[in-house]
RNA sequence: GCCUCCUUAGCUCAGCUGGUAGAGCAACUGACUUGUAAUCAGUAGGUCGUUGGUUCGAUCCCGACAGGAGGCUCCA
């Protein structure tokens, strides 16, 4: 082999030579054409490059399509090039944050000066774009000096461009050009614009430059687009049947929980089949904390404000929170509690603690209040009050481990039981760079951290770790799930706190009869009912798990010749704890099926004159039919048999 | 809190570049007494989110406020 070739191995080890200099595109066309019409970029060495960029050395190598994550990332980013540059055109002048590629779609962070950009001028743009994809301008990427990048962005007056190349280091700066348009970028990008097939641009967002509230806020244009205008339409419709899954769109349908403006934004009120839903998940948590050693208590909703001074809430949230409440006593305030954990404090404080008493774990379905931005309500996920199913274990610090691990056992059995198998682990701890954030000392939150890190590992979950993301008084474990959107929501949490005890000057009496601080480990499986009940809403598309459903069965009678024996039909049913309804309206037993059908009530019970005479009842189960005929009892057994089985552990 | 958009009957939505509104479902009344995803007929229901302004005249145009949607910031 001569010094003009190098070695390319492929993902499936196999190997082949070509001439040094050759690209990723020259690689695809010789193994098909097909091939290289779809190729979209390369990863080489693990590094996501150009499909046109030479490669000078041996490398291994797998060609990116549409089908991997990364060709998709490039598709998106390059089309945020394709819409700056439509954008550009169209209104001459304007200055360009950042354009990033997301996980579905892309943005770009655009400063159009005095001029708003209306949704109505998107078609517009959409139409600018595909005009410049269609004249298949190859991106072209170009090493360029940091000085000659300055020089290029002072000329043009975009302070933005100029702020992110600040923070660049000379020879790694690169510029990507495709047509009349120039951006900084570290790419890569496909071969050229006509690969974009379809394009939509989504919405329009404020969004602070660098994320930072005191800074400029630009326009930022959310889209997507895709290889094959068949597939963008798909993803539309996709996005419609996701809709109908949306938690507020259900539990207005199906009678769960509204909204008043009169009451108050944010702040939910359940409706009569929501508050049957929500006391369900209740009395299974309570069951499942009774037999692991929890004991319930119950505290006010308000407390005096000095708790929260001693807690440490007052100085940090204080004056974004709701405002004390002041009573005809002069100089008395009452905070409405944002937290239930200072409340538990005082709980532990009620008697001195030997060492043997722990841990002790008290457990509390507590309203909080929390004055949540405006902005930043949203259906029952993030709400101004709400109820969390809250514990609070205070141990020894040779248990916070044990403890924590069987904290997380409790959280991992509530999502089974509820089928949320698709959820990510995320171990969120502090922001070193900034510890004003945070109450405490250093030496307590490494404590705190590699507990949870340990025992996260130990019970071999799958995590991913943030920085920054940890609670003011301490690191935590958080289980986040997905709406029908794609959003992420946290659910269950698990807090360890070397703070609160010391605030409160908590203590036990050792072994060696000295006092000693507990830990405290702060937990909630579902989170908030609230936030949980939404999410499971969008989870099961409103088809609860029979063992929540708030109307289990409804019973049908052919006509109203037939009420009575529905109500004995009932009345065994209330007998054995399954909740329904007969209806007596006065409509076709075909119109009910139908009725019953669209409030996705799990069982449908239809009693006529077979049935009676037989003393039997005929069924039917959501959406799969006619099940056929049943004695009462063996309903009941067989009802009762789908509902242990999914509860079992 | 900040950007863009939205708000018409209980619900889902029509309403042609300004002349005080319409459908389906639900509700109510009556007929039908029904066999596995919508029986028929009739009745009633809205100061077009609120509030200023422009106009002879505003659901429609402009402003403010409230609520909602999608983001940003935030999230004990």
């Amino acid at each position: 082999m001569s010094d003009r070739e190098i070695k390319i191995t492929f993902p499936d080890k196999s190997v082949r030579e070509f001439e040094k200099g050759i690209s990723g595109m020259e690689i695809a066309l010789s193994i098909s054409e097909g091939l290289a019409r779809n190729v979209l970029a390369a990863k080489v060495n693990g590094e996501v490059w150009d499909a046109m960029r030479p490669i000078e050395k041996d490398v291994n190598i797998a060609l990116l399509t549409w089908q991997d994550k990364e060709g998709k990332s490039t598709f998106w980013h390059s089309t945020a090039h394709i819409m700056a540059e439509a954008l550009e055109a169209l209104y001459p002048g304007i200055k360009f944050g950042i354009g990033p590629p997301i996980e579905n779609g892309f943005y770009y962070d655009v400063d159009f000066g005095d001029k708003t950009l209306e949704g109505a001028e998107l078609e517009k743009i959409e139409a600018k774009m595909m005009e410049l994809a269609r004249q298949k301008n190859e991106f072209n990427r170009k090493d360029i000096s940091k000085n000659e990048a300055l020089k290029y962005y002072q000329e043009k007056g975009d302070e933005y461009k100029l702020d992110l190349l600040e923070r660049l280091e000379d020879g790694t700066i690169t510029f990507y050009e495709q047509g009349d348009f120039v951006d900084l970028c570290r790419g890569p990008h496909i071969p050229n614009t006509g690969l974009v097939k379809a394009v939509k641009l989504l919405n329009i967002a404020g969004a602070y430059w660098r994320g930072d509230e005191k800074n400029k806020m630009l326009t930022r244009i959310y889209g997507i687009s895709f290889p094959k205008a068949k597939e963008l339409k798909e993803y539309l419709e996709l996005l419609e049947e996701a809709k109908k899954r949306d938690h507020r769109k259900l539990g207005k349908e199906l009678e769960l929980f509204t909204f008043s403006e009169k009451v108050g934004m944010g702040l939910p009120l359940w409706l009569p089949k929501g508050t049957l839903l929500r006391e369900r998940l209740v009395s299974f948590l309570k069951k499942e904390q009774d037999s692991t050693g929890y004991q319930q208590v119950i505290t006010p909703h308000i407390g005096l404000k000095a708790l929260y001074e001693t807690s440490g809430h007052y100085e940090k949230y204080g004056k974004d929170s709701f405002q004390p409440i002041k009573t005809p006593h002069e100089g008395e305030e009452f905070l409405l509690k944002p937290m239930n954990c200072p409340h538990h404090c005082e709980i532990y404080k009620s008697k001195p603690r030997s060492y043997k008493d722990l841990p002790v774990r008290y457990a509390e379905f507590g309203t909080v209040y929390r004055y949540e931005q405006s902005g930043e309500l949203h259906g029952l996920t993030r709400v101004r009050g709400f109820t969390q199913d809250d514990a609070h274990i205070f141990c020894r610090q040779d248990q916070v481990k044990e403890e924590f691990i069987k904290v997380i056992d409790l959280v991992l059995y509530v999502f089974k039981a509820l089928g949320f198998d698709d959820y990510t682990a995320q171990i969120s701890l502090r922001d070193q760079d900034d510890m004003s954030k945070y109450i405490g000392g250093a030496d307590a939150w490494n404590k705190a951290e590699s507990a949870i890190i340990e025992a996260a590992r130990e019970k071999g979950l799958d995590t991913v770790t943030e920085l920054g993301e940890a609670a003011f008084y301490g690191p935590k474990l958080d289980f986040m799930v997905k709406d029908a959107l794609g959003r992420s929501w946290q659910l269950g949490t698990i807090q360890v706190d070397y703070q609160l005890p010391d605030r409160f000057e908590l203590e036990y009496t050792g072994a060696d009869n000295q006092k000693h601080r507990p830990v405290m480990i702060h937990r909630a499986p579902f989170g908030s009912l609230e936030r949980f009940v939404a999410v499971l809403i969008e989870h099961c598309a409103g088809n609860f798990p029979l063992w929540l459903a708030p109307e289990q069965v409804i019973i049908l009678p052919i006509s109203e010749k037939f009420a009575a024996y529905a109500s004995e039909v009932k009345k065994v049913l209330d007998e054995n704890g399954i909740s329904g309804e007969v209806d007596n309206r006065d409509e076709k037993i075909g119109r009910k099926i139908r009725d019953a059908e669209m409030k996705k009530i799990p069982f449908m019970i239809i009693v006529g004159e077979k049935e009676q005479e037989e003393n039997l009842l005929s069924f039917r189960k959501h959406g799969e039919g006619d099940k056929g005929n049943l004695g009462h009892m063996e309903f009941v057994d067989y009802f009762k048999g789908i509902i242990n089985a999914s509860l079992n552990k």
